[in-house]
DNA sequence: GTACTCGCAGACAACGTTGTCCCGGCCGGT
DNA sequence: ACCGGCCGGGACAACGTTGTCTGCGAGTAC
């Protein structure tokens, strides 16, 4: 087997480190700042000079060293843009991460992520790390309540994009998610279909996307002329699995509602399960706020306000790069729109079998 | 509306640059030196003096630079970590990020990640950008035929971690998931169901994972004593519309199989769509290799041998540390072990429906 | 023929930090 | 009282690169 690390092909001396810009100018003959020129491509350089150094270059194996050369230049770009995501192993996050890394990479820089799990001390100390890597812009899914730190953390001009959530205190480009009207399409979608007890499934109100939701929902029953019923109403499920028990027990009530609306991923999948154990899935319906894959397989199939992760990942990075060229505007919010994707479960119509509970007959 | 990244709290001076360590020394009356001693914590400062010091850095708002710091040390650290994805957008790689930002989180390291999308070009251009950034090590689910470029790429003692595939012409510690055997009781769990007509559903033929599933499949086929039905193989599906189609037709000829092994992902999810089209979802028994979110709420819920990509991720990162950590011990290769996980639809007896097919009428 | 310009290349300093060396003072032992 | 060792702290150089300035030779306009 062949030796750990070992390098396969020549070209170095064994006892030396790796060679340097005055290496590669000895071995042709040149000065030092005629590598440099050469190796950003600067035009002026004749081009017979330019071959020499470029023939040294590789005979030495040489590597730019981003990091010095960062630190001298004058505009200390680092070619690096951070991303603080909620979690990059969750659908949405990753979605959000590969389009950005996609348009990152159309002009040469790399992205560093890292994952915040709703800890804004995590978030701080995050900004932080990137601040000292210097950063050349940040976009954040923020999960903190005041960013007014950023204004110390971050160099005077970095960059700032918040996307999915708005940021407190720190006036930045925003992108966001139609969370007010899509909620309220997906209830009106209901109320359309002749339900008048839906009810709510929603995340930590804390969360800026929850209380929206729950808004959309609020504003669209109670323009048909409902009222809210507080008891139909659940906040605080983070995961499936608390959503699955929040939803059992709503149908263990005499009188269950005939539709639930659901703000999140998550919610909607512990709200399928319930449903299934209930053996309510086709009696009652159920939207979920949130595309996620195979909800066109489930029976029936789960009727979604999808969001957009690939728009939104696309425009935080535009507006990135713009503060980047240089325009320097006042702060602007994007507003990615949300799309009623009808599947089944959100046009089943309220289940006379659940109506009659009403009437008495626990379930 | 505030100005655009405008500072919100004090301590700057408003035309100057980031304060340095010198205008921190300044500022404190001490030398550059002593600021520096504290920064990186060297105990061998006097209290009173540090004290003063970490004013003088709160008042500035001092911070530092991590680049500058990395160039003259003589270790050289970055704490940086390459990691080359399939794509970050996927849930097998995002699992693996996620662990791998967990276990870098722990060692205060941070995570630069890339996706390579099956381009062997695309890999080695990261390789080449993540070197200019002198990543401390790297992690590459390799998607190259030959890796020997490695040698000359990464400085010398650079450790690099193989995941998911092994990589090829260097040398370097590999974790890889038993797919010649997960595939091999994947196809055996089919057979002891009394199927003796599986047809195999396989990826790109040149990825080597593919061509292990397969080679599991082959070995438990020829060991009942059967021989492997060419017609029944189908490699090349790389996404779930060509996986849809390949069966689709598999059940348009007079013999159909009576039992799928999908060998990925998006293969069992065109799978289960094309069987559900054809009507067939309960008749025709389904192994997928690879486990996906809400395999267990399909109809039938979907049988799977899944992999563990958060032991493979947490198994890298160790590795890749270790040998951070000095170990220059030969490099070895850790198998990750798969999981038979039943739900349903690997449990399907052959269909009669479908065994009468043989005898002559078509579907 | 002279002076001015322009293209090309090199010498030198500097980016912000840490490694190295050295100095001054304090301690304890004789 | 003197010496040796130790410890806190500072001066200086260096990491690998690029910005700036200067010099040289050739081409061009008068």
């Amino acid at each position: 087997m062949q030796a750990l690390g070992e390098p396969a092909s020549g070209g170095e001396q064994p006892g030396k480190a790796r060679p340097t810009m005055n290496d590669v100018a000895r071995a042709a003959g040149v000065s030092l700042k005629t590598v440099s020129r050469v190796v950003n491509g600067v035009r002026s350089v004749s081009p017979d000079l330019a071959a020499q150094v470029q023939t040294a270059i590789a005979a030495l194996n040489y590597h730019h060293d981003i990091g010095a050369s960062t630190l001298r230049r004058s505009d200390r770009r680092t070619d690096t843009i951070a991303l603080l995501l909620e979690d990059v192993g969750n659908p949405f996050s990753s979605a959000l991460h590969r389009v950005i890394e996609d348009e990152a990479r159309a002009r040469k820089m790399q992205v560093l992520t890292g994952s915040l799990d709703e800890d804004p001390q995590r978030e701080r100390e995050l900004v932080q790390t990137f601040a000292m890597r210097r950063a050349d812009g940040v976009i954040i899914a923020p999960v903190s309540a005041d960013h007014s730190y950023l204004g110390a953390e971050l160099p005077p001009g970095t960059p700032v994009v918040f996307v999915d959530r708005p940021g407190q205190g720190f006036a930045a480009d925003t992108v966001l998610t139609t969370n007010v009207t899509g909620a309220g399409e997906a209830t009106r979608h209901l109320l359309a279909h002749g339900h008048r007890s839906i009810a709510y499934l929603g995340d930590h109100f804390h969360i800026s996307t929850a209380q929206h939701r729950y808004e959309g929902y609020r504003a669209a029953v109670t323009e048909a002329g409902l009222t809210v019923d507080p008891t139909l109403v659940t906040h605080g499920l983070h995961t499936a699995a608390l959503a699955e028990t929040a939803v059992m027990s709503l149908f263990h009530r005499p009188d269950p509602p005939t539709a639930l609306f659901s703000s999140q991923n998550l919610v909607t999948i512990g709200a399928v399960r319930a449903l299934r154990r209930l053996g309510l899935h086709r009696a009652v319906a159920l939207i979920g706020f949130d595309d996620f894959p195979l909800a066109d397989l489930l029976e029936p199939a789960v009727t979604v306000v999808a969001q957009n992760p690939a728009l939104m990942g696309r425009t935080a990075a535009a507006a990135l790069f713009r503060r980047l060229d240089g325009d320097t505007g006042e702060p602007g919010t994007f507003w990615i729109p949300t799309e009623l994707i009808r599947r089944g479960s959100g046009e089943l119509p309220p289940s006379p079998q659940l109506l009659s509970g009403r009437s008495g007959q626990p379930l």
